[in-house]
RNA sequence: GGGGAGGUUCCAGAGCGGUCAAAUGGGACGGACUGUAAAUCCGUUGGCUCAGCCUUCGCAGGUUCGAAUCCUGCCCUCCCCA
C-alpha cells in the first residue's frame, strides 16, 4: 500500500514541500501528526477549505493524526498573505459562535473518536498571551529585515500593512511551536499561500526546540476560465447546507469546466486513482458523466448519501424538462389564497429569489430568459393563478437555463 | 507633526457647472450556438406605480435657475518628509 504522501502526491495535493524525503519517511515510518488551520472568520467553511479538509482525511485514512486548528485567536489578527485591503475584525462573540458550527462540519467530515483526530482552538493559548512575555520568547526569533523581504509583505508594502497584520505571521508560527510541544505535531499543511507563514514555524521549532518540522503546501485552486473557484455570482460555495444548498452544491461541480473534471475527481472524491483518470480521459459530451459522479460523490462527502441522491434526482427531472420535479428542487410555499387571487409574474419570480429587483425580473422576461412551467413568460402583465398549477398543486419556475424554483401552495 | 495625491455606480477607471443614472474595460445576467462545458457573437447591467418619476458620485452644509463637477468644514486612504 503506498503512503500517504504518496497518496496525496498521486492527487494533486502538494505543491511545496521543505523535505520531500523527510516528509515521505516520516509518513513511512511513523505515525505522524500533522495540522491545518482553519479561519473561523466566516459562519461556514466553503469548498476552498475542503481541499484541506480532504487533505487531512487521507492523511487519517493512512493511519496517521490529524489535528484541525481553528483559529479563535488569529481571527483577531487579519492575515495579509494574498489580500490587498485589510479584512474586517471581528468581535470574539462572532468568532466563538463561527468556530460552534466550524467545529460541527469538521466532525463530519473525520473522525474524531478516540483521538484519531484532534479539534484545537489557538484561542486557548493566543488570547491569554502576555505581550511581554510573548516579545522576549517569540519575538526575538524573527527578523523583520527577512519577514519584509517575503513576497506576501512586499505586496501589502504599496498598499499599506499595519502592524496587526504584520504580526499573524509570528502567531501562526507560535500555534505550530504550541502544537509540536503539546501534541508532536511535526508537520503543517496549507494552501501555497501560507508558505511563508508555515516556514515561519518550522524555523521557529528549530530556533526553539531543536527539532525539524515539516511544511507541505497545496496548488491554490483555481480554475481553468481563470476565475475563483469555488466562487459563483452569489458568493462562495458554502458547506453549510442552510447558505449553500445540497442542490446549489451539485449543481456547482456539474458546472465545472470540463478542463478541471479529472483534478477536482482527485481532490474532492475518495474514488481510486484508476477510476478517476479514466472518467477524466472521457472526451466531449461523456465528460458530463464524469461531472455527475464528481457531484454526487462531492455532495456525498459534505451533505449525506440521501442528500446527493436528491439532488441528483431533482436536477435530472427539471433538467430533462420532463416535469416540475420533486421535493429535492428548490421550492417555494405560497398560501392557496393568494394564487387564487392570482399572482404577478414578476413578484412571484422576486419572491421565489430568481431576481434581485422587479427591474431585474422584468429585463429576464423581456430578454426571453423567463419561464412558468416550461413556457416562456412573453409579458411582464402574466398574472398566474391556480390554472397554472398541476394535480399537485406545483409549478415550476425557470430563470435562465439552469436556475430553477418550485412553487408549491401550502 | 509637515507637505502632496485622492475618495465616482459590483470592481478598475473616465468625467470636472447643464446634453450624467454618469464613458471605457472587467465581472455578472439574458439570448444565439452547445453538452446544465469552453470559446465566440448579440443584448442588458441603480430603483420604481417605467414614454414619467425617485435615489446615487466619502459625509455635512453652502454658492447657483442648475453641481459628481465650484466653496467651507469633517471623516477616511495612500505617498513623501520628520
Amino acid at each position: 500500500m503506498s503512503s500517504a504522501f504518496e497518496v496525496l502526491k498521486e492527487r494533486g495535493f502538494v505543491s511545496q514541500v521543505t523535505s520531500e524525503e523527510a516528509v515521505a519517511q516520516a509518513f513511512d515510518e511513523e505515525t505522524v501528526t500533522c495540522y491545518i488551520g482553519f479561519d473561523p472568520t466566516g459562519r461556514s467553511l466553503h469548498i476552498g477549505n475542503l481541499v484541506q479538509i480532504m487533505m487531512l482525511a487521507h492523511v487519517q485514512r493512512g493511519g496517521h493524526r490529524p489535528i484541525a486548528l481553528v483559529g479563535g485567536g488569529t481571527a483577531m489578527i487579519p492575515d495579509p498573505s494574498g489580500k490587498d485591503a485589510l479584512r474586517p475584525q471581528l468581535t470574539t462573540d462572532a468568532i466563538d459562535q463561527n468556530i460552534t458550527r466550524i467545529k460541527r462540519q469538521l466532525s463530519s467530515h473525520l473522525d474524531f473518536d478516540g483521538g484519531k483526530a484532534l479539534m484545537v482552538n489557538n484561542a486557548d493559548w493566543l488570547r491569554e498571551l502576555n505581550y511581554i512575555t510573548f516579545l522576549r520568547e517569540i519575538g526575538e526569533h524573527f527578523s523583520v529585515n527577512r519577514m519584509l523581504t517575503a513576497e506576501a509583505y512586499r505586496v501589502r508594502m504599496e498598499t499599506g500593512l499595519t502592524f496587526l497584520e504584520f504580526n499573524y505571521q509570528i502567531l501562526q508560527a507560535y500555534d505550530f511551536l504550541m502544537l509540536f510541544r503539546e501534541y508532536g505535531c511535526t508537520m503543517q499543511f496549507g494552501g501555497d499561500d501560507q508558505w511563508g507563514n508555515i516556514v515561519a514555524g518550522v524555523d521557529l521549532i528549530r530556533r526553539k526546540e531543536r527539532a525539524a518540522a515539516q511544511a507541505v503546501t497545496t496548488p491554490l485552486l483555481t480554475r481553468s476560465d481563470g476565475k475563483k473557484m469555488g466562487k459563483t455570482a452569489d458568493g462562495a460555495v458554502w458547506l453549510d447546507p442552510e447558505m449553500t444548498s445540497p442542490y446549489d452544491f451539485y449543481q456547482y461541480w456539474i458546472n465545472v469546466d470540463d478542463r478541471d473534471v479529472e483534478g477536482l475527481l482527485a481532490r474532492f472524491t475518495f474514488l481510486p486513482m484508476d477510476q478517476v483518470r479514466e472518467l477524466g480521459a472521457l472526451e466531449g459530451e461523456k465528460i458530463r458523466h464524469a461531472k455527475s459522479v464528481l457531484a454526487f460523490e462531492a455532495t456525498k462527502i459534505s451533505h449525506g448519501e440521501e442528500a446527493a441522491v436528491q439532488a441528483e434526482r431533482g436536477a435530472r427531472r427539471v433538467f430533462a424538462g420532463a416535469d416540475v420535479g420533486g421535493d429535492d428542487v428548490p421550492t417555494l410555499e405560497i398560501g392557496q389564497e393568494r394564487l387564487q387571487a392570482g399572482i404577478n409574474v414578476v413578484d412571484l419570480f422576486l419572491e421565489a429569489e430568481l431576481g434581485k429587483s422587479k427591474s431585474e425580473v422584468r429585463r429576464l422576461i423581456q430578454q426571453g430568459g423567463a419561464s412558468v412551467n416550461g413556457e416562456k413568460v412573453s409579458a411582464i402583465e402574466r398574472v398566474l393563478d391556480t390554472g397554472d398549477l398541476d394535480d399537485e398543486g406545483v409549478l415550476l419556475l425557470r430563470a435562465g437555463k439552469k436556475r430553477f424554483q418550485r412553487v408549491k401552495t401550502g
